[in-house]
DNA sequence: GTTCGTGCAAACGGTTTGCAACAAT
DNA sequence: ATTGTTGCAAACCGTTTGCACGAAC
């Protein structure tokens, strides 16, 4: 298992306690946090840590390849540590976003459009969560 | 051919000039636009219109179900006067929307996701446009 | 005269930036 | 010494809101 030191470096970003503790909580979770999401949880562990801190970090991540920023909800940038192709499914209510698999659902179709060269797609499904 | 004062009250607006140029450019438009571009359209025609009325209106608008708010870009809403279901493809270098027929790309497996129950769904792909 | 819509300016919330202090090399 | 990172506060940008004026019924 690889540390997250370890990523870090791999990535050419340098492992301080700051980004150490914000990638060990954004590399783990599947809830698709906000930047004040992510900066509310770590600030427990690491209570000095600021807010901007966090937003550069959190960019930095994105730049390196660690993370994508997702366009899922309005108004607010959501971080996604799952980087490979994959879909999204948003529950109308709480606004929660789920990972959908990548093999769950399949499109045909993109290949043969006209005007586009896709580069990459994924599906966005809203509705309820099933109890 | 309706007229937009017809839409407007079909939908339960009252016309008032303002909201009659508004409507004029964004059920006209195809380009997505943000509420500020919509606001620096419409000022031309009617250099009165101040950028509160214009917000306010955007989200009567979509209340009403005459456009629809899509989180497609960072940041900011983007209204879409197109409230079938389609799908979209953004230029990654400009970031312009283009809408994509829903009959272009077909999806399945989205019936039998285990957890969840889709009420709508639509394909987001990115890539360039080809010239 | 009450209701509704407008325009202005101020407030708001999420994000970024400038800058001084600091750590590491 | 130089380079890179942090924390704070201020700035920023898109959006919303409070309020007074004005139009319509």
């Amino acid at each position: 298992m690889k540390t997250v030191i370890e990523t870090l470096t791999q990535h050419g970003i340098q492992p301080t306690p700051q980004r150490i503790a914000v990638a060990e909580f954004i590399l783990e979770t599947d809830t698709h946090p906000t930047a004040d999401e992510v900066w509310a949880s770590v600030r427990q562990h690491c209570p000095t840590l600021s807010r901007a801190t966090v937003y550069n970090t959190l960019n930095l991540f994105v730049e390196k390849g660690l993370l994508k920023l997702q366009p899922l909800k309005e108004g607010v940038a959501v971080f996604d540590p799952h980087v490979k192709p994959h879909h999204h499914f948003i529950d109308e209510e709480s606004g929660e976003v789920f990972d959908v698999p990548w093999e769950a659902v399949s499109v045909t179709g993109e290949k043969s459009l006209e005007n586009f060269e896709v580069r990459e797609y994924q599906v966005v499904l809203r509705g309820c969560r099933r109890a």
